[in-house]
DNA sequence: GGGCAGCGCAC
DNA sequence: GTGCGC
DNA sequence: GCCC
């Protein structure tokens, strides 16, 4: 008898793909059946669909609590009779598991819904309207087709249902953890602050994770490690942990010891190994609160925006435990570096998520803007909301305009926005000077320096660059903001507060958000677009692809041997280096070496 | 033991 | 070349 | 840190 024998399966979404194919064959070769949902417009998927058909999910759209997510996403790769399809089986409450379940039947052996956890789609509707929010998504159809450039307005609000924070209940489900559930708790008391705006941390990582599954006890040590060696700029090394830790989120069954996880895992080694072991022998790993004390301080002061690893440890170093503190010894540090007082002053806010529904409206006002100023130009976010992520760190705007190649009026074009939705209030600051944005700007920083009283001495000269590429901005809106449960920041110490711009009062205005403008020459728009959008894990999976391939691969295009093979059309790059091309939001996930 | 993405901007 | 950020 |  056959591990699937007479069970049915249909996978959504309905993309192919090597992996895909490969659980399909895997599926079938032990006697179960597909029903075909791909390039089937007949219905006849349709048809065949039962009450007792499995649904396989890919699990994009599985979350930690094997919650439904992203189900809009979900529903654009749906053909239209496809849609049917799902409301089947959500009318007829059909079983829905995460895809990569189907490894853990082929493992025991045995094919029995017990091994796994079900996947709920409940609380998702399809085509819900709440609240009016219009999300602007951006269709990234490439190729010669210009009309594919357009933007497209969905009305599909958000699948906002990923509330965070209070489910802490699913795991006892998981059929053995109990015993730990509050062990756990102890040995992480500190939520992090960043987890996905992949502009704090190299790889994305929820750090606030729900699930308290079996593993959960070895990656909070873990994850500790890869903090302290990232504020301590040891950039490889955290990313090391890092990438382990995505590892071990995705091995779905128990680890029961370090030299199992090193056999069985990618990117765990005999150092890691040993750690893990450690870790289930004493629950925690020696070290980790001792360090605690440097590694607070140097959180502090990285968390501000142009302090980094360096300028961190050299603070510390310097017994300097607060933003004052440095002041008052050595002022210079900032008249130097005038950013870091807008770092400093907007220490808070810049730490708090968009949730999406609210990016699209920063997006509208620099629209609306830049049409004014010129109906040819495009803008589009990229970065984590273009993967479709619930909420974003910052907001990266990408600007081009069709036919242009002209840097001069890309770079002119970005600042002029810039500067007139300053004049707006709704751009708060700016993060480098030109000429022309010392002439509104600069009193502002000077203000900020005369705050901190070094202006006295130096009637301060600064650097103007004679164009940028890229703008980096302060920004908010000018309207009241709904309660916005925020992940825990690292707060402003009150020596520091003094300085603090940051919004208290949401009752008129949002936070202020860091919000970056980039320009590309139209002929870049694709590796622009793949550049912009991310995730820098998911780049550099791509150019180490390259690089394997002889090639080089940068936000201006895919080369060998220096020539140009393709910047344009963005499918081609990913063809070119025979990656199947794949849609923003499943670039969140990490590509990894695997482990044989 | 070398490589780990590659670039822009400020200094 | 270094530091920082994207 | 891990991978080759």
């Amino acid at each position: 008898m056959l591990l699937f024998q007479g069970q049915q399966f249909v996978i959504l979404p309905n993309s192919e793909g090597s992996y895909l194919g490969y659980l399909t064959r895997l599926i079938e070769k032990n006697g179960g059946h597909l029903i075909s949902s791909v390039e089937d417009e007949t219905g006849s998927g349709l048809a065949t669909i039962d009450s007792s058909t499995i649904v396989l999910l890919n699990s994009s759209f599985v979350d930690e609590n094997f919650n439904l997510i992203q189900e809009n996403f979900l529903l654009r790769e749906l053909r239209p009779f496809n849609i049917s399809l799902w409301n089947f089986i959500k009318e007829n409450n059909l079983k829905c598991i995460d895809i990569k379940d189907i490894s853990i039947f082929i493992k025991n052996k045995k094919f029995d819904l017990n091994l796994v956890q079900l996947v709920n789609i409940e609380g998702h509707s399809v085509f819900k309207l709440n609240d009016g929010v219009t999300t602007v998504q951006t269709i990234k159809s490439e190729g010669t087709n210009n009309s594919s450039d357009e933007k497209i307005l969905e009305s599909k609000s958000e699948s906002e249902s990923e509330s965070e924070s209070e489910s802490e209940s699913e795991s006892e489900s998981e059929s053995e953890s109990e015993s730990e559930s509050e062990s756990e708790s102890e040995s992480e008391s500190e939520s992090e602050s960043e987890s996905e705006s992949e502009s704090e941390t190299d790889i994305e990582i929820d750090v606030n994770r729900k699930t308290k599954g079996n593993n959960d006890r070895i990656v909070n040590p873990l994850a500790k490690l890869a903090r302290k060696y990232k504020v301590e700029g040891d950039t490889f090394r955290a990313r090391s942990y890092n990438l382990a830790i995505l590892s071990i989120d995705k091995y779905t069954l128990p680890i029961t010891s370090g030299i199992q996880a090193q056999k069985e895992i990618p990117n765990i080694g005999p150092s890691i190994a040993k750690k893990i072991q450690r870790i289930l022998d004493t629950g925690t790993l020696p070290g980790l609160e001792q360090a605690s004390e440097q590694f607070d301080s140097l959180q502090y002061f990285s968390t501000c925006h142009g302090v980094g690893s360096e300028t961190a440890k050299r603070w510390n170093s310097l017994k300097l435990d607060s933003f004052k503190d440095v002041l008052e010894k050595f002022p210079n540090e900032f008249a130097v570096e005038w950013p870091i007082l807008f770092g400093w002053s907007y220490y808070e806010d810049w730490q708090k998520k968009i949730p999406r529904s609210v990016c699209a409206k920063y997006l509208q006002i620099v629209e609306d803007e830049l049409f004014l100023l010129d109906p040819d130009f495009k803008v589009e976010l990229q970065g984590s909301f273009n993967r479709g992520l619930p909420e974003c760190g910052d907001l990266d705007l990408l600007f081009y305009k069709p036919g242009c190649d002209d840097l001069n009026v890309l770079c002119r074009t970005i600042e002029e926005i810039a500067i007139r939705l300053y004049k707006k209030s709704f751009v708060k600051c700016f993060l480098q000077l030109t000429e022309q944005i010392e002439k509104v700007f600069g009193n502002q920083v000077r203000e900020r320096l005369a705050k901190i009283r070094l202006t006295e001495n130096k009637p301060k000269k600064f650097n103007l660059a004679p164009r940028i590429k890229k703008a980096l901005l302060g920004v908010q809106l000018q309207e009241p903001i709904s309660i916005e449960p925020h992940n825990e920041i690292v707060e402003l110490k009150d020596n520091d507060k003094f300085m603090s711009l940051s919004n208290e009062d949401t009752s008129k205005y949002d936070y202020c958000r860091r919000m970056d403008f980039f320009i590309c020459k139209w002929s870049e728009l694709g590796s622009s677009r793949i550049h912009f959008t991310g995730s820098s894990e998911y780049n550099r999976w791509m150019r180490l692809k390259a690089i394997e391939k002889g090639m080089k691969m940068t936000q201006h295009g895919l080369f060998k041997d220096d020539r140009l093979l393709e910047s344009f059309n963005e499918k081609k790059i990913f063809e070119l280096l025979d990656i199947e091309y794949v849609e923003p939001q499943l670039r969140n996930q990490v590509n990894k070496r695997q482990k044989k």
